[in-house]
DNA sequence: TGTACATCAGTGAACGCGCGTTCACTGATGTAC
DNA sequence: TGTACATCAGTGAACGCGCGTTCACTGATGTAC
């Protein structure tokens, strides 16, 4: 196994034990039990705790980008492009429960945190190509024309949030992917062009 | 100072740390410090740490019911209700901002958790207050028939959740109000009777 | 009005714990001549 | 082909730190007679 594999399996075994255990729950110790080490040998790969989580979130800013590049190659219909990105958004969660964590945690949120920022650029970024996509959406006259971009992105956003919040609080019984779908139908009666 | 006035001079200013720290950065000593007292004195008021976030979750709790209490006497018109309710959410959390640390908190979120599942009453206990109004929306025929009560309930808490999430990793510098106030356009399109 | 006792908020020293991190060292593998 | 050196992942002991919590004690206030 060389230098990078390591890297990648250390970030992987974490990401797993903050699925399982929430950030706080995440220490070098167990990390280090996961993959056989000792925890002292993470520094041969990672040069602190945080930059351990800078790495996890920098690959989920890499997958999120990747869906986004994905679904806008599948077609061309804005919205469904929005509706696959959201589906697709999902099912990277459900299938990594450490990102929701991550992304709610203190140690990322931390006052003068590089984490915090990081997470802002992902979220910004986000936000943006959601953006373009209901502006494109516009000008093909799928979307009504007097929507404010910022105000549609975020309530795209809101589909799903509050959602995975409640699958983790009731233990996983709730089922995400089935409330995405039907509030994917609501948000596109809120911005659709009437006929 | 009685007894009872101690305990929530210590559960405001627990608050009040959780807002500028989050709860990571709350610790008995720096509570105990706040109000002017030493670590150990706070378990002549709390019988731990827990118990100390319990008592704020509670008062959460309270000030939501208070809320639904109000707008209902406010107006009959379910969605004018739902509106008032959603307008003071926002100024609750904007007043408060430790109430959404601790409600995303791993303190609270923690398997096996006292806090997790009085979170999780809580958060029920919302969105059923708002499905009773969506179906008074639709006996009067404000609402869709065929909406979905509890997905548009969710979607309810999916006009400010995201907001705030901005809110806090821009350090205030976003105006959730004001999205809330679009959002909440947005949402009753979705929602509402076609005329 | 005075005495004896109970109650209880607050104190300060001490505890055990797990944590992130440091550091000198080992031993295997790769590289230069 | 053999020798000398460099590189580098992994080890294990040790550290300082802040934390939640315990506990015996103090001193003021309230209550009973």
């Amino acid at each position: 196994m060389n230098s990078e594999e390591r890297r990648e399996q250390i970030a992987r075994a974490a990401l797993r034990i903050i699925g399982e255990q929430g950030v706080r729950g995440l220490s070098l110790s167990s990390v280090a039990r996961r993959v056989g080490l000792v925890p002292s040998a993470i520094y041969r790969h990672f040069s602190s705790k945080e930059e351990l989580l800078d790495h996890i979130l920098e690959s989920f800013r890499e997958s999120v980008l990747a869906n986004v590049k994905l679904v806008k190659g599948q077609t061309s219909d804005p919205l469904e492009q929005m509706r696959r990105l959201l589906m697709r958004h999902v099912e990277l969660i459900r299938e990594n429960e450490g990102i929701p964590r991550i992304l709610f945690s203190e140690d990322v949120h931390r006052e003068n945190s590089l984490l915090k920022g990081k997470l802002l650029g992902v979220v910004k970024t986000l936000l943006e190509e959601v953006e373009g996509m209901l502006s494109e959406g516009k000008k093909m006259g799928l979307v009504r024309k007097d929507l404010d971009l910022h105000t549609g992105a975020l309530l795209f956003l809101g589909i799903f949030q509050p959602g995975a919040v409640l699958w983790h609080l009731t233990g996983g019984t709730f089922d995400v992917t089935r409330h995405a779908k039907r509030a994917w139908e609501l948000f596109l009666r809120a911005v659709k062009e009437d006929r």
